[in-house]
DNA sequence: TTGTGTTTTATTGCCTCC
DNA sequence: GGAGGCAATAAAACACAA
């Protein structure tokens, strides 16, 4: 029997499996298979479960090549006293379970890179948030200087000949309170 | 022993390629 | 149009705790 005959018995004894047909233009939804009465000695098939050498003999193949072309199933089928389709299943189905591992491998590589991504993001936030602290707090220190000169920063800062004010602010924030203590004795505030 | 979850084998329908 | 691939699914076979 070919393999088109084949398919086409199993297609006609099966086709009473199906309660319903899909509706008109959605060819595209599958349908549903109906479970096999119990009982139902004509259709029942017995698996074959295949020996650890069967077994191990198609893994070693399917290491060399995922695909199998037409003379290598039939090599292999007489090898291992199997029917060729059984072959062409055993690796459809091992490509399917190939496919899953490679899937749970690329997400588990996607969400440590991810999680390092966070963990960074963390970082520079803290950081963020420390160095706005320290901002403040020089922003803080020069309105008590100005207050107690009686006069606004940027006339004690050009009083004392210095330019660039945001220069100043920058490198204090950046020393913090002993850096802003050698700028005050720097020009002498 | 039995209920339940997992794995393996097999089937089906649809799609693509030649 | 046929062959072969894939996704989805069924169901047998197996593992294992209770």
């Amino acid at each position: 029997m070919t393999h088109v005959e084949e398919k086409m018995l199993l297609s006609s004894l099966t086709s009473e499996f199906y309660s319903q047909t899909p509706p008109q233009g959605e060819a595209k939804v599958k349908r549903r298979r109906r479970k096999k009465a119990r009982g139902d000695v004509d259709m029942e098939v017995k698996k074959r479960r295949l020996t650890d050498e069967q077994v191990k003999f198609l893994e070693l193949n399917f290491g060399e090549e995922k695909k199998l072309e037409s003379g290598r199933k039939m090599h292999l089928a007489s090898e291992l006293g199997l029917d060729p389709k059984q072959v062409s299943v055993w690796f459809q189905n091992r490509r399917a379970r190939w496919k899953n591992k490679q899937m749970e491998e690329d997400y588990m590589k996607l969400k440590s890179m991810h999680d390092s991504v966070v963990v960074e993001k963390c970082h520079l936030e803290n950081e963020v948030l420390k160095l706005k602290k320290r901002l403040e707090e020089a922003e803080e220190l020069i309105k008590r200087i100005s207050g107690g000169m009686g006069s606004s920063p940027s006339s004690s800062f050009s009083n004392n000949g210095v330019e660039g004010e945001a220069d100043q602010l920058m490198y204090m924030s950046e020393y913090s309170y002993n850096g802003l203590m050698d700028w005050m004795c720097l020009y002498g505030v």
